[in-house]
DNA sequence: CGCATTTTGGACAGATCAATACAAATAGGA
DNA sequence: TCCTATTTGTATTGATCTGTCCAAAATGCG
């Protein structure tokens, strides 16, 4: 039998996946992906291949941290559909107070993504995208019923509205990324959801 | 005297401002700068000093151009407070119908910084914040006068509008990078000028 | 105890990066 | 026409980048 690793995998990716999330793809090297991961460049390109193969699981990770996180929020039937949005934004304000740096947000790691690098990597982009599919489908269903429920009066169609609100979290983090602080963003996403 | 330059600086700033714009800072080489604006590197380099400090020279033209022009359709007296907002989201989103590459947008330079920049290049966040403070001032003056004439009829503080209409328009910018169609970002638009 | 197989560390390769050195070219003024 | 000052093109520097090579180390199995 072959000599076993001597780190967790997934601990690795979490590591890497941060980094990118801090730093942006051009601007992590792989030598920052071993100082972040404690691995030789050896191990690194043993287990994942090359940077950008690790950039997309690091991604993928992220979303499947993120967004089932939020779909299971606003999935809860426990909860009014307003309710629903208001513990949705309150976990993305949230995450952002724990991802300071120097006053300054650390953003999201798809948004960054997008920004960065959705022009020019058409791989980067389609997982993007396909998690964006799946946080809208989640927001305009439990828009959906906050406007039938007759919680939400918006004459709006709750596709549209699921755009809005995604784009008002992209908003966000960009403010936060901007430096603006926790009132600030709470505000934000207080008017967003009366737009409802 | 000298030799005369051979190039007209100003042109030469917008390739750059462009090459910036669309590809990021990082993902910039000097080689691209040079390819862009036509020059050689000498040229380039006794102009603009480096990339660094020609990004940023970059930065303000754009500023300058894209925020000057916005804060004039702000402040246009003869028109309803509700009209100029409308005016701004449509001269933003007819921008981003003109900077289209591969069915996406490029997005705004500001924000594309903010994302990529802001929290490791203090000389560019700072360029970025400046350029904010302008856009949020001329927003939160022209909602107050929207509030003050019953135009607009939300409780809430101009100020936190103002944030709130800034941060739809980089939510706007970063759902055109990720590829939302034109329709989609004038109904998000209309969704947020609703909520005044 | 070898053997087969994989991991690991460190050196290294080749490309590319930002920036510089330098000489040839180009202009007006003396 | 020579002098000075600047621009320009090319070659090059030294650093850094991603990715590979290879031998030593580590494991279970026969």
């Amino acid at each position: 039998m072959p000599r076993p690793k001597e780190f967790d995998e997934e601990q690795a990716l979490d590591a890497a996946m941060r980094t990118f999330w801090a730093n942006g793809y051009e601007a992590t090297s792989t030598e920052d992906l071993c100082r972040a991961t404690g691995l030789g460049r050896s191990s690194i390109y043993n287990t994942f291949s090359s940077k950008h193969e690790l950039f997309k699981r690091a991604l993928v990770r992220y979303t499947e941290l993120m967004t089932d996180n939020q779909i299971a929020l606003l999935e809860d039937e426990t909860r009014s559909p307003g309710r629903r949005l208001r513990d949705l934004f309150d976990a993305i304000i949230a995450g952002e107070v724990e991802n300071r740096r120097d006053d300054r947000g650390i953003g999201c790691l798809t948004v960054n993504t997008t920004v960065e690098l959705a022009g020019r990597d058409p791989e980067a982009a389609e997982l993007v995208e396909h998690d964006q599919r799946r946080r809208l489908d989640a927001l305009r269903a439990v828009i959906a019923t906050g406007l039938r429920d007759g919680e939400f009066r918006s004459g709006r169609d709750p596709a549209e509205l699921a755009r809005f609100v995604n784009a008002v979290i992209a908003g966000i983090r960009v403010a936060g990324q901007g430096g603006a602080d926790i009132p600030t963003l709470n505000a934000i996403a207080d008017t967003a959801r009366q737009a409802l």
